[in-house]
DNA sequence: CGCGGCATTGACTCATTTCAAAGGTGGTGG
DNA sequence: CCACCACCTTTGAAATGAGTCAATGCCGCG
């Protein structure tokens, strides 16, 4: 017998894996959320992948892994797999395998979605964007969305700072696009709007003349 | 006996697979460039991959394709397979399929690594990141580098505008960080500086004090 | 109660976008 | 062979959006 899977349970700001430590291990978000994030030499923290449960992350070809995947919610609870299995895994059991390659390929739709959210212009667009990806990541929730992270996370997810973040929420509110109950809480209201990213809904964009 | 691949040959600006239409092939490029782009709906238009030799691309678990892949070379020759023998591949050979999984792992790098360059703040920052970035991945050639793309497609890449690349690259050839022997032959001078992303490397970063 | 982390808002500065113009290059066709 | 055109590149000047610095309020917890 040998060993092939382990769960283990952390709570909010537990370490799960740590950037330049031996990857012996990939992993799956059973409960809570986990953020996966890059300490850059001049101490910004960029966050590269938000973690919610399905998802799988840890996949390196290296020896160590090049970011540091962190608890943001009390009762995150994750499965590890040991690295060295993979291989043998995707060559016996076809099953398993199509799941771990269908996961890993959503990975792969997590990271682009994230990069289509950064490459937007400006910070109405992206928490914009931020939000409606969380409200579809979080499908299931009825009426409003409870945010899994905090103003000072979603600054780093985005690559914009926290005062922006929390001026822009403001201003979206303000404008009647979302309503805020709570710092959490929030609620969709003009969808549209929200994904086309509306500086302002007045002076129309010379773009969208140019390209219909 | 069956199809399994197909190689096919693409000039400058040629589309490979398009936006919306069906996902039936994933590809590899076997030589040339190619970049993989969404167009968003303001017109505006996000490179999402830069595709260089050995480079896989076209993976996804929905029916069409997310994004449009172009050639950016004359003589690009791409690979593709059909997507429906991904699964019986995965599950027999497990040579062949452990190397394309290191392919996928590979791509998921590409996007992680794309992700960070667009995280920083400055357009220095970013530009100095992407020509790294290029010169790791086109390692082999000695003394500088030639980039493989324009300017209007570095822009789209890192989401800044055409003009600003180029009043960066002016910018870093003038502070003796690069050398521009031609609009597209770059020499990286100053690694150091570059991967810093120095503004200017006077006026100590605050960060860097707080953060050892 | 007081502390630490999180959130909000204001004022100022400045980098980047936007608008505008001009030079360079390669390809095509007359 | 040359002219023209489309595309790429560079640079300038003006406008603005986001970062930075600073202060305050909120809340949970020891």
């Amino acid at each position: 017998m040998q060993l092939v899977a382990e769960t283990a349970r952390y709570r909010r700001g537990e370490i799960i894996c740590h950037q330049g430590h031996a990857a012996d291990f990939w992993y799956t978000v059973v409960r809570g959320v986990a953020t996966r994030y890059v300490i850059r030499p001049d101490g910004r923290r960029q966050i590269i992948d938000l973690l919610l449960p399905g998802d799988i992350f840890g996949f390196t070809l290296w020896r160590e892994h090049g970011s540091t995947s962190e608890a943001i919610a009390e009762e995150t609870i994750v499965t590890r797999y040991p690295r060295c299995r993979t291989g043998q895994l995707l060559g016996s059991q076809s099953d398993v395998a199509q799941s771990v390659c269908e996961d890993v390929i959503n990975a792969l739709g997590r990271l682009e979605d994230h990069l289509l959210v950064m490459g937007r212009i400006t910070a109405c667009e992206k928490v914009g964007a931020f939000l409606i990806e969380i409200e579809r990541r979080l499908a299931g929730q009825q009426a409003g969305i409870m945010l899994p992270i905090s103003r000072y996370d979603i600054a780093d997810y985005l690559a914009i700072s926290v005062e922006t973040v929390s001026r822009t929420l403001s201003d979206l509110r303000h404008r009647g696009l979302i309503q805020l109950t709570g710092p959490r809480a929030i609620k969709i209201v003009d969808r549209e709007a929200l994904e086309a990213g509306d500086g302002e809904s007045s002076r129309t964009n010379p773009w969208r003349r140019a390209f219909q």
